[in-house]
DNA sequence: GATTAGCACTCAGTAAATATGAGTGCTAAT
DNA sequence: ATTAGCACTCATATTTACTGAGTGCTAATC
């Protein structure tokens, strides 16, 4: 169990250190109001909690930084999670209310003010559209040739895709089957659509089956299409101005790894469902983020569980600051109507 | 003028050097096959190529680096463009044609896959769709609040955004109003369909005017929503292996400059309407490409005008190959029939 | 007259040598 | 239990010297 004073400590070289990212000396800790005892007893407690695995030093004559283990006794003891401030959490509602009327609008917003808030880099999570219900189902002739497939959901997500037919279609054949199937579908989740549909068909028994059994292919075909939810980055530039980014071989994976949009769904969609979570440094398991820390958080619009949001910064990230931005963000979009 | 000899040495150090990266000395060139001569004929000679601002030398005592005006000599006079290998183009073709069923997926491929074979960046820029005539306009109600408008294209481009009903509307009443713009706007550029939309309904007499301004104004919002033309990135990464952006300071205004997309777009549209248009160095006159070399050309595809494709390098780059993969690239494109 | 060998000179880059100073651990005094 | 004092460590900065690739110029050679 750690003493007052040595909380005291572990606290001062933190926040410290989180600012200057420079190791922090028990002379430097002596020299602040909240802290006076001396450098040596300072330099004792210290000792103490490098043996607890807390701090640790670069090498013998430097100061000490936090370890993982410090940082996380840190956020776990020493960060208070969830103090909402009314009026900032009202003024952000402000400032999201005005991208309110479609939600892919409000997901950029969201992702850039809270990258505003922290500097640091934020990805956002839309709603994953395999959940959504099917709206409606049309098919609209460009030319005798081609034509336009859309699929809206309830939610007023839109998928399209531009088809070609074998052979022309008869406007009325063409509006018939979409009778059908808009009569059949509506309200199927997107994700069952492709199989539904062919279940569906399979029941009919017509003339022109050869005829039907193409144009479905083609509307199987958008049903399929891999663009299931939306993702932002904001501030992504931030990283340049991280100290434990100005060199190639820390930058260049980040870099990489955060541009490869598909594996960043992934990731934001395989993490804990909950509503703050932090991960600090290699806890994450990412190579590219092992001097990493990310926030992350579900977040509600209206009531309903809409996506994720993600805060990337450096494992030294100021995590009181971004924990509570965090808080305060989700809590305003929770707040805020789509479609006002 | 310069003598053949010029010639040769000019030629053999900007190649030398566009492989190296390195100052290329007189020894050098002389150990080459193709350049019999004492190290310090090549010298009196490169004294000479210096005289005519051709090429430099970083400090007194390093090797001759291509100055910009060496560069544009050799672009202008020693490399050949628009040399087509038939197998090598057919088989780009091939490439090109598994993604060929949508304007989007191609533009991807072809960025993707001239940066595979040069190594550089490459930006693709779809049609700009302010071109293409509406072919439909549909208001789809989600439910009593809302709907979605959408807008079709002749070329099978889609825009759609959700509104949100002041009132909630009649369905007949939105069904005709619909009606009555296909029936009147149909063909419209999209570029002109805002101003267009309120001149049809001005001249309308109406009984529910008010409600009709009010929907008409959900539809002119979408119309006007600035999704004009498709943009695509290919070979990001590359640059992390170019000597010259082996450090924050030239690797951080490309990276940036870069991100900004709708700037990007600005650029490429800006861009003379050439088949293949080489700029180097500091010719392009943006900041962040100082020293960067692009390499663009308008594409056609199936015969018709379609976009911009530019590849982005250091100003040290393989301008022959890359002209060339260039020209074959827009010859296999030009030859990609769209809808297969 | 064109080419080449030879030589003094320049200068970026590297490596070794040295100094600096922030910070520590430990001991003995308070 | 706390603190002053001191010897010790080691990353970083500064100086110095050295190396070698490359140049320009001159005089000899073809």
């Amino acid at each position: 169990m750690l003493t007052e004073r040595q909380l005291l400590i572990l606290r001062a070289i933190i926040d410290d250190y989180i600012q200057t990212a420079q190791p922090v000396g028990s002379r430097t800790l002596s020299k602040r109001d909240d802290l006076s005892f001396s450098s040596a007893t300072i330099r004792n407690d210290m000792a103490d909690l490098e043996d607890l695995g807390l701090i640790e030093k670069p090498h013998t004559s430097a100061g000490r930084i936090p370890s993982e283990v410090g940082y996380r006794y840190y956020v776990d003891h020493l960060v208070e999670k969830r103090v909402i401030d009314e009026r900032e959490t009202h003024h952000l509602g402000e400032r999201l209310r005005a991208s309110a009327q479609e939600s892919d609008l409000l997901i950029r917003q969201a992702a850039d003010l809270l990258s505003d808030l922290t500097n640091y880099t934020t990805v956002a999570l839309g709603p994953n559209s395999q959940m959504n219900r099917l709206a409606r189902i049309d098919l609209m002739p460009l030319d005798e040739r081609r034509g336009v497939v859309l699929i809206l959901t309830d939610q007023g997500h839109v998928e399209h895709r531009t088809v070609v037919f074998e052979s022309p279609m008869a406007p009325d054949m063409i509006e018939e089957m979409i009778r059908f199937l808009n009569d059949r579908l509506k309200g199927t989740p997107i994700g069952q659509l492709k199989s539904r549909l062919s279940e569906e068909v399979s029941t009919l028994q017509l003339a022109n089956r050869e005829q039907y059994e193409h144009m479905l292919q083609l509307i199987q075909s958008t049903a399929g299409l891999q663009h299931p939810t939306s993702l932002y980055l904001g501030g992504k530039k931030n990283i340049f101005n991280q100290p434990e980014f100005q060199t190639l071989d820390t930058l260049r994976p980040f870099l990489e790894w955060i541009d490869e949009q598909e594996r960043l769904t992934d990731w934001l969609e395989s993490l804990p469902n909950r509503e703050i979570y932090v991960s600090i440094g290699s806890e994450n398991g990412i190579l590219a983020l092992q001097n990493c820390s990310v926030i992350t958080s579900d977040y509600t619009l209206d009531g309903k569980t809409f996506g994720t949001i993600a805060m990337i910064g450096p494992t030294r990230m100021d995590y009181r600051h971004g924990v509570q931005m965090m808080g305060q963000l989700i809590e305003a979009l929770r707040r805020t109507k789509l479609e006002e």
